[in-house]
DNA sequence: AAATGACTCAACCGCAGACCT
DNA sequence: TAGGTCTGCGGTTGAGTCATT
């Protein structure tokens, strides 16, 4: 925080609870106004103080609130759309590793905020958890996100570098440090006893591409995972261990994702959320109940 | 077209720790 | 050093939106 905000310049020196109340102040959502003041008093005199810029902006809002607004909209690098399957990797890993430690979490990913990240957990995440009848912090559902969930997640990462390949080397989308600086730990059979592999992301999408099956031809049909015909019995040889698990349930398990639902957010096969209809809920809920 | 339910996300709240006087 | 204030965090809420019936 910058030393000089924290002079009170203002007029009045602290502002006592009762003063506050007498001060109508207001809730709720933002106008264009009350923006732009705040917008523009924090581009000449910086953000801070949150208390005492609230007062001297001539915004009756609490210093808490005008923070608020700050940093999860009103801050120019922050980072609006959906949320990239390589974000939601970041999201399911750093997660795994650190609890619920939004804010935590949101410095790994530029231009996120916590509030938007923490959004993303219950609305997605936890759903996915209810759905199964299982506790997000159980094991059977990390295990679920950790042998699952992750590496269809990069393979498409992987599928959409492919895409992108021929015009745009490398990069994994703006902003990101992904493809630079993240290390990842996806693989082994428990994530308490695992020979984890440490890898970058980069060697990580080509190992895990191979310890899971392959995704079926979604390049060509547009339909991500969408099972056709076949979907229990079909065999897709791998070239690795499948992470401890049999064979046949790696298969069975990407044969039954589904992300071609149509979509809360972005819509049909544009969606970047995974998906699972019922069929693939009573499936997992089967394996969960077995123990895999 | 209206009613209903599901979902998202901006904003609020309470709390704890840091900071200031 | 004590008391007051500020900041930041995680949890929760509810208005708005969209999809379904």
């Amino acid at each position: 925080m910058d030393v000089h905000m924290r002079g009170r310049s203002c007029s009045s020196s602290t502002t006592t609870q009762s003063e506050e109340e007498m001060m109508d102040l207001r809730r709720g959502p933002w106008t264009v106004d009350e923006d732009l003041v705040l917008v523009n008093y924090i581009a000449i005199h910086g953000e801070g103080r949150w208390n005492s810029l609230a007062r001297c902006a001539g915004l009756k809002r609490t210093g808490k609130s005008c923070r608020l607004r700050w940093l999860n909209y009103l801050r120019p690098d922050v980072r609006r759309g959906n949320i990239t399957p390589e974000e939601q990797l970041l999201i399911l890993e750093l997660h795994s590793r650190w609890g619920n430690r939004w804010s935590k979490i949101a410095q790994q990913l530029p231009g996120r905020t916590d509030n938007e990240i923490k959004n993303y957990w219950r609305t997605r995440v936890q759903k996915h958890a209810k759905q199964l009848q299982c506790d997000v912090n159980s094991k059977q559902f990390k295990d679920v996100m950790r042998y699952f969930w992750m590496p269809r997640l990069l393979e498409r990462i992987q599928a959409a570098r492919n895409n992108n390949s021929a015009s745009v080397s490398g990069s994994v989308h703006p902003g990101s440090d992904l493809g630079q600086q993240t290390q990842f730990v996806v693989a082994g059979p428990t994530p308490e006893n695992s020979t984890a592999t440490t890898t970058t992301s980069d060697s990580l999408l080509t190992t895990q591409h191979h310890q899971v099956s392959p995704v079926s031809d979604y390049s060509t049909n547009g339909d991500y995972f969408n099972p056709v015909s076949d979907t229990q019995n079909n065999v897709i040889p791998t070239s690795t261990t499948n992470l401890g698990y049999p064979e046949t349930v790696i298969t069975q398990w990407s044969d039954n994702w589904d992300y071609s639902q149509n979509g809360i957010v972005g819509g049909g096969g544009e969606s970047s959320e995974i998906y699972l209809n019922q069929e693939d809920f009573w499936f997992l809920q089967q394996q969960l109940c077995d123990g895999i």
